[in-house]
DNA sequence: ATTATGACTAACG
DNA sequence: ACGTTAGCCATAA
């Protein structure tokens, strides 16, 4: 399943930057997207996303991604990735520590200033790992 | 081949 | 603060 080389470059970096993600730790679409070379793309993280599993428990799949670390700009849950699947996005990061608070329209927000992760580079490309949330 | 849609986001009014 | 517009491009029809 070769799509291209770019492309297949691009899944794997967006696969590999989420699985960076420590638990406890939420980003966003665009960060991932930043992290891997193409800051204007988070839709296509998306994308990548779409390919997985609707179900975070299984987690069974290409590598143990943990996508429901991954949330919108707005510091909320998409609430597109199934029927439920958004609440069942927060079941899962409220299992790994993360507040998940609901506004009165429903909507599952959380708070970027104590959950967020947002490095510059993966910690993986650093010599020496530095984070930290900023606000 | 083209048109429409979408797990997004920054900019503009 | 909120709705609209523009950019992006893989997927689906």
């Amino acid at each position: 399943m070769v799509r291209s080389d770019e492309a297949d470059a691009f899944y794997f970096g967006v696969y590999s930057a989420i699985q960076e993600i420590p638990v406890g730790r939420v980003t966003t679409y665009g960060h991932i997207a930043a992290l891997c070379g193409y800051p204007q793309r988070p839709r296509q993280v998306g994308v990548c996303l779409k390919h997985l599993p609707a179900d975070p428990s299984m987690r069974h799949h290409n590598g143990n991604v943990p996508w429901q670390r991954v949330i919108n700009a707005k510091g909320l849950i998409s609430p597109r990735s199934a029927p439920s699947g958004a609440r069942n996005q927060a079941e899962t990061l409220r299992a790994e520590g993360v507040t998940v608070t609901e506004n009165a329209m429903g909507e599952l927000s959380v708070d970027f200033d104590t959950h967020g992760w947002f490095p510059e580079t993966l910690p993986s490309e650093e010599t020496s790992s530095q984070e930290g949330a900023e606000g």
